[in-house]
DNA sequence: CAGTACTTTCAAAATTTATTGAAAGTTCAA
DNA sequence: TTGAACTTTCAATAAATTTTGAAAGTACTG
């Protein structure tokens, strides 16, 4: 049986990880990984203690944070010192996440993809062809998943379309398990 | 009008500057850009000069390209230097880089979480009540993802299930219009 | 089986990215 | 308005990652 903290612990590392996937740095992750693991929110200070930081790291990470829509600034009554609260709703800071990250980086994608397709149209070469083909098929793949994204952020696809998909994979499941 | 090569080399930049994102670094990605913007495969020493990289970094990102099945090693007969083949289904390229990423990453991830979950049960503290409660959720949330992963994976939900998204936002999109 | 053509490896160098902490900036109670 | 309390910035430093190329390894040909 392992403590609460031993847990903490491992979770912090885990969440740090995880950072550079999501698109932060794993002292921001680990920030918000430490938060989501206490039951209040924290100072700037007890995040420096609490995970052994400098002031200037924890204000940098939780600004990011706060840009990404992950972490509150709150206020105490009566004190000068912030106080940072995570957003606990997980699902909501996925698509926080995924929204900022499309339009960064997933739009500008599509949009040159889809520039380069008519220069290329008039092409006459094989190789010219063969590549534009290639860029088409890319592009309609690329366009597929911005299709998906954007259903996804529009409202809790995670339920309607999550809960078809399991059916229909536990389905299968049961149809290959009764088949063989 | 930009021709064949202006568009080339945009694209192996752009294809670069993805790798990260996919997992593998940004001259591996550059030798896959590469090779699918070209009709034919290629040997090493075009690649060298194609990209202007030294032998041994061509290597090394072939050989990865390879094991993550994005490049087949051909070779031609009468001749000992290999070529090498870009897979051209980009689908399946995706599906190859999905299975692996989840594999190597993702399912690490969710047994982990499973296995703290039961560790905080037993807990009685109001904060360990707090962190345990948002275990759970999380591992709701990763677990959803996981099992959409595995739906891809098992065969074409990019086509069934991406048209159906596709469908169920167009509509949306004209209800909405016709709403306002 | 020897020679040559080609490939792979890996330690060192270069580059990129993340972190720190001291200084500058901001805010608020009095 | 002032000064203390707190936050942010950013140049310097540290860490991690990527790239290179020379040396070692492998396999094909005659």
């Amino acid at each position: 049986m392992k403590d609460v903290a031993t847990v903490r612990k491992s979770f912090i590392e885990l969440w740090a990880s995880m950072g550079p996937f999501w698109g932060v740095s794993p002292a921001t992750a680990r920030v918000y990984g430490w938060l989501i693991s206490k039951k209040d929110g924290a100072t700037a200070d007890e995040i420096m203690e609490g995970l052994e930081m400098s002031r200037g790291a924890v204000s940098m990470a939780c600004r990011e944070l706060r840009d990404w829509g992950l972490v509150y600034t709150g206020r105490e009554s009566g004190s000068r010192q912030a106080t940072f609260l995570p957003e606990t709703d997980l699902e909501r800071a996925m698509r926080n996440i995924v929204q900022a990250r499309k339009r960064r980086e997933w739009d500008p994608i599509l949009e040159r993809l889809r520039e380069w397709i008519p220069e290329l149209e008039s092409e006459r070469s094989t190789d010219a062809q063969v590549f534009l083909d290639r860029l088409k098929r890319i592009e309609a793949l690329v366009g597929m998943v911005d299709n998906m994204a954007e259903s996804f952020l529009k409202g809790g696809v995670v339920h309607r379309l999550g809960l078809k998909v399991l059916v229909a994979a536990a389905n299968k499941k049961t149809a290959k398990r009764s088949k063989s």
